[in-house]
DNA sequence: CAGACGTATTCCTAATTGGAACAGTACGCT
DNA sequence: AGCGTACTGTTCCAATTAGGAATACGTCTG
């Protein structure tokens, strides 16, 4: 899912970041830089990633990369934790909720700008689904992807029908 | 959204969390037990809401009310807040993304076991609806609903379109 | 009247969040 | 060359959230 070429050096904790805020973003949360590092030191620590000091640069960076103890663990997991259920946090929803607090127009106006925002997020994907293209190497996340698109999709369009009962 | 009838003597920290896993766990989380009491007592500090000694029962408990100025905050809130974008934890979408480290068979009986888990929350959300019939005073906690039942099926929708494509 | 179950609250610990703070590097501008 | 700004990289801190365990009291049932 990261690092793409496994044979590479591994990535620093900033670049797991910069990944994470563009891709795991739309199925998941961006962690927190915080989050990144003590979780890297956390596998460190259980033997699942490695980290190298990296002195080949101007600057002495720490990369990780996945061991095979790691790998391993990452496999037993995918084949046989339990499928939780997705969570989700709603603030329209919960707005909506609400409605009969708030003028009828402001929840129409609310709707509006929800609809919009939900196109400018798929626009963002979108472009994360073209970096993917047909490659067969990601073909996953590239399901991935275009199973957020038609969610995003859906989602205006039960908005847009919720709008005219207004 | 709780409450009901306002003119009653208010809720117990545990009777928020029973309507809290009956309903908001839809569109957001279920709070943690002290999550409901510890906020109540912030609230409470406040001035938000008004927690009452109740004596009338055989045994002594709390009941918590919203106050005036409470009212006046919450509804500040729906007016003027800014419209945060929903946040998505997709355990599912988790693993399609690593399905290639899985075999074929197990993503699709991962998604299997997934539309039925869909299929069972609907089930519960459709109990939910048709408490809230169509009462035009919970028209809007009946709309998130109805929201909720529009969103079930467009996944269900999508994760079989997108298991015909493996 | 013991045991199980529902109600009600408190307590504890870990994880997560959301930064700010700090420091080095690169790059263009004057 | 020196300056400011932006990017890279890491650490640190405080507040919130999560998830239950623990503790009671009440009620109902066999």
């Amino acid at each position: 899912m990261f690092g793409g070429e496994s044979s590479d050096v591994g990535l620093t904790g900033y670049e797991i970041k910069q990944r994470a805020d563009r891709t795991l973003r739309f199925y998941w949360v961006s962690p927190a830089m915080s989050q990144i590092y003590t979780e890297l030191d956390r596998l460190s620590r259980n033997g699942y990633v490695d980290g190298v000091d990296d002195t080949t640069g101007k600057r002495t960076t720490r990369r990780f990369r996945i061991t095979a103890e790691g790998r391993e663990s990452l496999e037993a997991w995918l084949h046989t934790s339990e499928h939780e259920f997705p969570i989700l946090k709603h603030p329209i929803a919960l707005r909506l909720m609400l409605g009969s607090l708030m003028g009828p127009g402001e929840v129409v106006s609310m709707l509006d700008v929800y609809v919009d925002a939900v196109a400018e997020r798929r626009k963002e994907l979108e472009a994360v689904r073209e970096m993917l293209g047909d490659d067969e190497a990601l073909a996953y996340p590239a399901r991935v992807a275009d199973w957020g698109l038609a969610y995003y999709d859906a989602e205006v369009e039960i908005v847009e029908k919720l709008r005219r009962t207004l």
